[in-house]
DNA sequence: GCTTGTTAGTTACATTTTCAACTGTCATGG
DNA sequence: CCATGACAGTTGAAAATGTAACTAACAAGC
């Protein structure tokens, strides 16, 4: 005999475990980009798609990190104050600007990836070869599941 | 050769995948509760909790459903206000009141774990058996790893 | 050129979340 | 009893988020 229809068991509940891990996992991460270089998580994301994707657009940043575009322009807005971003209009079309890190956000980006890769690892470690394997698989099949190969962000 | 420890791909970076996969699982539940049900997500937990676990009090609530106290104390009242949550206080310790679903409160509920339930079926139909293990068993490792056994709340 | 529709990005406003301070109650030790 | 400290829960203000409306620029058809 299976679980009764009318009551949902919260800890066996699929949505409800992702959630708390990933929430789990995002709070720890914010100790360091947070904390550490006060930081906001979409001031991080675009920080992060910069340092990879330099001279990228608003949308374009929007569309790798799944921002939403009000999202980008606020954390923009946010690094930009901090010199740690500048943009230069796209002759082409006005409408856009181009985005890059400066010197000093470059060096701040830098300052951070090692100890974001360091908890990914600490992470791996902890799982151990085959769950980390596991892992990434299963991450894979709900990307795929969920749509979440080349579909926009929520708009 | 691996990837340079400069550099951080974000669509490879673990802590970043796993946080979009329960953003997107999380958005088209909501969909449900939220929009045909008029809850938050606070208040869907607690809903949830209080239908599983029956005259639990606030700080139990929040312990099971992992929701901050001030949470829990705000979606308490949302639900007392609709007349599907009523409150009793103990008289062995005046500083708790013990929670309850009304039948209104119940009946709510029983309306909305059929199409949560729904949801994860067609969630892991998607997946197939396979992966729905696997996904079950990645899901114990990583709470398992992070901690989130018997650990209380971010407080 | 001018209208119509679309797109990039910003801003205003409402809702939510977070953080810290607060109230009232209990427990302990003098 | 009556301090002191801890605890359950609430509240207010600040920060973050979501939604929708907006501005400015492009593009296509006429």
């Amino acid at each position: 005999m299976t679980t009764l229809d009318s009551t949902l068991d919260l800890e066996r509940f699929l949505p409800y475990r992702l959630n708390r891990v990933a929430a789990a996992v995002s709070e720890q991460l914010r100790e360091v980009y947070g904390r550490k270089f006060g930081l906001t998580i979409p001031e991080w994301r675009v920080l992060a798609t910069l340092a990879q994707l330099p001279r990228s657009t608003a949308r374009e940043v929007g569309r790798h990190a799944r921002l939403h575009k009000t999202k980008v322009s606020r954390a923009v807005q946010g690094l930009e104050e901090r010199r740690w971003l500048s943009r230069v209009e796209n002759p082409q079309d006005r409408r856009e600007e181009f985005l890059s890190l400066t010197p000093l956000g470059l060096t701040t980006y830098r300052a951070i990836v090692p100890d974001m890769s360091a908890f990914e690892a600490r992470l791996c470690a902890a799982l151990g070869p085959d769950d980390t394997r596991a892992v990434r698989h299963v991450l894979d099949r709900l990307e795929d599941v969920l749509g979440l190969a080349g579909a926009p962000p929520p708009d």
